[in-house]
DNA sequence: ACCTCCGGGACCTCCCGTTGGT
DNA sequence: ACCAACGGGAGGTCCCGGAGGT
């Protein structure tokens, strides 16, 4: 009698085996022995392990927790900031060496996978355009000059972030995320 | 007699060929065959396709551009600004699609390979080093203010400018590089 | 539906192309060409050539038949005679060019692999053991003189065996084991 | 301006690293690394691994020590005692694990190489011819029975003694050595 | 004679996806 | 749906020997 949802224990396994090691590093063997289920299985779900990827890219896009942006009685900006704390927290808590998933497909995968191409930059996008809406507010409100380019803004903020977590993942220390946090919320939004 | 120079032959042909594909999805057949050099001449050269890459990466840091940085006639903050210009127009000019070497290596390979990790890590922070020296500069001619942690500053920088151009990596378009730049020297450095 | 047993056919026709050739000048293609299986099926059975080598190994030596040790009727020399006999017998049937396949790994892989060499090692061990203790069953009966060390005489024979069969291979001709068997058992054991 | 002797620092470096490794798990650049010569240089002196091999055979061979067996004050089973006392004694100092070239190189490339398999066949015939002739002495004199055939048992003895190396390079200590010794001159040879 | 650089070819290993029975 | 066994094809590595100048 089979597991509850080998399907799921597929995804779940490969998000952490993709995590870890990337696509092309991570072998389907080393995905099911880490699902713990048989390998034939795995073509009964996923026509191919790229398929596979874009589940794991778009289900990891839409757990990035963008609550902390509608957070009542705060400020535009301080839920901005609230949201880029916990982005940087849940960075740290996963590891450090795992970096960003959607970071790391976006460039393993740019010149060889069209499908996750498009669904990392697509993730990107609605997540900037939610801390654009947040940061329109601000503007709205007065609390960041009137003359920003929001959505400009947003974008910088995240590659910022990005770039970061990839810098944390090679040098091995949460160094760049806390400047991030720092320069970003003290310097840039004032 | 044979060519020129195969090895040399071998770090062109392998620094396009990891540039465009990233260091897994690029076979030693790709390689050889950029490089113009017969399949067994390959490991004349090199112990193993990581020692290739290691060499690549090297030769990649340390031709990034720096002189820059020590243009006379400028101020700190202008020649801080001549930098990265000129990195995004290198950027831009080697292809969008490309990306960076050493984001890209850091990214794919930070849990495969201990060596390039190392070698990436230590570019950036070489990197960083000579634009904070500068910011160091502009900190005590009074350019930029007199708190700032100018080591700091010039790693949030350098990882800004490694996320756009990660971003432009998967976008295929400029505008994150352009982002970076604008908001880094009209918002940050005043 | 495959066949029967595949990795029971590249169990034989491996230990037919090692007995051959050798350990080092077999290749992987020899063994599964062979066999009669595909190239890509050898991994699925085996972690490697020398995982398959040991496979081969422990298979020879638990088929080395020592039921005439035990067989009624004889008197313990005469069955230790019959064993080295029939030993004598299939070594030629076998191919005299073939040699022994433990005695071969011994020899050729002694450096190279220590999984094999303690196989080998053990095997003559066990081999040893049961002619010894037929020769202890013959010193009680005062068939050999009392004062031998009936250990150290069955690793003698075993021994002068493996040297006679080893010779019998360069030289392609018999007489090297019938020398063993005449000397052993008429100067030797009386 | 060259060493003394490329070609014999070859054969001494070739002949090492056989004696240690074999002769298929031997590289050339192995023995050129090991004669300290340049890997272009071999080629000059040798057509082929093979022939380097036959070389490093025949010298092994012809520097097989046989004085003792014309020692003059002692009787002729004492002189085969003491040739092989010596040889057992040389196979201990050269280390137990390298065994004897010639059986080596017998027992490895029999099926490989009819030149080397041939070279390996003539010397040991040499060899047991030599001791041959002092135990015919010896039965002449009647030190040994009357009715023996004295080729057959200097093949014996030297198949034994070859046999004991094999089993102490495998299990890694001498006592298979001081066995044959014990005995041959205790019990096979009175 | 010497030696640096070279290269055709193959070796072991492994990977992704399939087959066919349950 | 599940899964054990399978296999076509390639991947990285390395080896023996040669070419051609000194």
């Amino acid at each position: 009698m089979p597991q509850i949802n080998l399907k799921e224990q597929l995804v779940e396994g490969a998000t952490d085996v993709f995590h870890r090691q990337g696509f092309n590093a991570s072998t389907v063997d080393d995905i099911v022995r880490a699902a713990g289920v048989p390998k034939g299985s795995f073509y009964n779900h996923f026509d191919s392990k790229e398929s596979l990827a874009l589940e794991v890219a778009k289900r990891y896009a839409s757990s990035t927790p963008t609550d902390m942006l509608a957070m009542p009685g705060l400020s535009p900006v301080a839920r901005v900031r609230a949201h880029f704390e916990f982005m940087v927290e849940r960075t740290v808590r996963q590891g450090l060496e795992r970096g960003c998933i959607l970071g790391n497909f976006g460039t393993e995968l740019a010149a060889q996978s069209a499908v996750i191409s498009r669904a990392v930059r697509d993730a990107f996008d609605v997540w900037s355009s939610g801390v654009a809406m947040v940061l329109e507010e601000a503007r709205e409100l007065g609390e960041i000059a009137a003359d920003v380019d929001t959505q400009a803004l947003a974008d910088f903020m995240i590659d910022s972030f990005e770039g970061a977590t990839a810098r944390a993942k090679v040098s091995g220390n949460r160094k760049p995320l806390d400047h991030f946090l720092e320069i970003t919320f003290t310097k840039l939004l004032r």
